[in-house]
DNA sequence: AAGCAATTTCGACGGGTGTCAAGGGTAATT
DNA sequence: AATTACCCTTGACACCCGTCGAAATTGCTT
């Protein structure tokens, strides 16, 4: 194959081998020829198909985005009942956060990056922004199914459940906890919390 | 001067500069050279107070826990009413973040390397597990000065006002939103909660 | 004043970094 | 079959890194 379709795939491919190498090793750490490695190329080719470093980087992010701004919208469709709603979120937010751990902690990794240079804050921005809506979604539609109008701002309810997860994140990655019991009981208080 | 005591007295020092180093440039990014350049010393004398460059790191965590877990103390010590601990709360929050914004968004980064690492991870535990503590001697004392029963957990209170700080420091740096009148609303917002 | 020990500087080391240019190879086009 | 355009590798570059040892400096003690 050819052309510029081979080009974009190409581009793909490597910024899912950097999204991968990031995942593993952090943003500290991680290095040019270390992503090449972890992919079918060497370590010149990255500059053929990006301007820099931080271009590439760039993508890595916007892969990420794709893979993870959508997760719960199944869950939303086919829960019947507030309760399955919240019990049938807990399992995928658990599921998640233990497959994939590393992309997580990356994501909150490129997060704080943005607290200190520019380069990514446009793209980890509308990704905070997605996430929210992500949130907001569920969290509004438990709100449906259980006849109460919202009590809360879908700013608070990001906070609330996006605080939960990155401690969760901590317990597993950190502490070892891979059981994770307080932040499912952590989890059930937020959504008790809502109907007040 | 001589003796121990010097030697102690330079190492709080050099760690010190470490800690402002680190704020600035953030743990990607900070070499030893650098810290050197922000103290008074050569970069060798480095290796004469401490073992390595994680071991350098790590007393400029401890240094910035003592800075900064007793902060809101005062403010619990002289506020008479619920509402005037509520108040003073805020502008102190809202002050420190404005004018250590660069120590915090140090407290997130280094935070986030030991899910990557496990160099700090005690350190990191230790200095996390206070700020809970932190928060919550403000949050039952808002409890007792409003004459309610706690209807929040140490944790969830923490996830929220500390979710509500992150939020903050990002739209603060990476926004340029110098005002946080948002952030303002939501600190607000959280207290009410707290209340029903 | 001399000697000694603590302190600091300086320069080197091996290695890793991002970047880039030159060249080889390969597939499509003429 | 020759040419061309694209793709990829290789190796070099200049620089920065953490570490460490040797030498110079400092300040106290005798």
């Amino acid at each position: 194959m050819r052309g510029p379709d081979k080009f974009e795939a190409r581009r793909i491919e490597l910024a899912t081998a950097t999204l991968l190498t990031l995942a593993e090793l952090g943003y500290a750490r991680t290095s040019l020829r270390e992503i090449a490695q972890n992919s079918a190329f060497s370590h010149g080719v990255l500059h053929y198909y990006f301007a820099d470093k931080l271009d590439l980087i760039a993508q890595a992010v916007r892969i990420y985005e794709d893979v993870c701004v959508t997760r719960y919208d199944e869950v939303i469709a086919s829960a019947s009942t507030a309760q399955e709603l919240r019990d049938e979120f807990a399992e995928m937010f658990f599921a998640t956060l233990e497959s994939d751990s590393a992309l997580h902690r990356l994501w909150y990794d490129l997060r704080n990056q943005t607290l200190f240079e520019s380069s990514f804050r446009e793209d980890v921005r509308e990704i905070e922004s997605r996430r929210e809506d992500m949130t907001w979604r569920v969290v509004s539609r438990f709100y449906e199914l259980s006849g109460v109008t919202p009590g809360f701002t879908s700013n608070m309810a990001y906070v609330i459940i996006d605080g939960i997860f990155q401690r969760a994140l901590m317990r597993l990655l950190s502490d070892g906890d891979d059981q994770l019991t307080s932040s499912r009981d952590q989890l059930a208080e937020a959504f008790d919390l809502f109907l007040r």
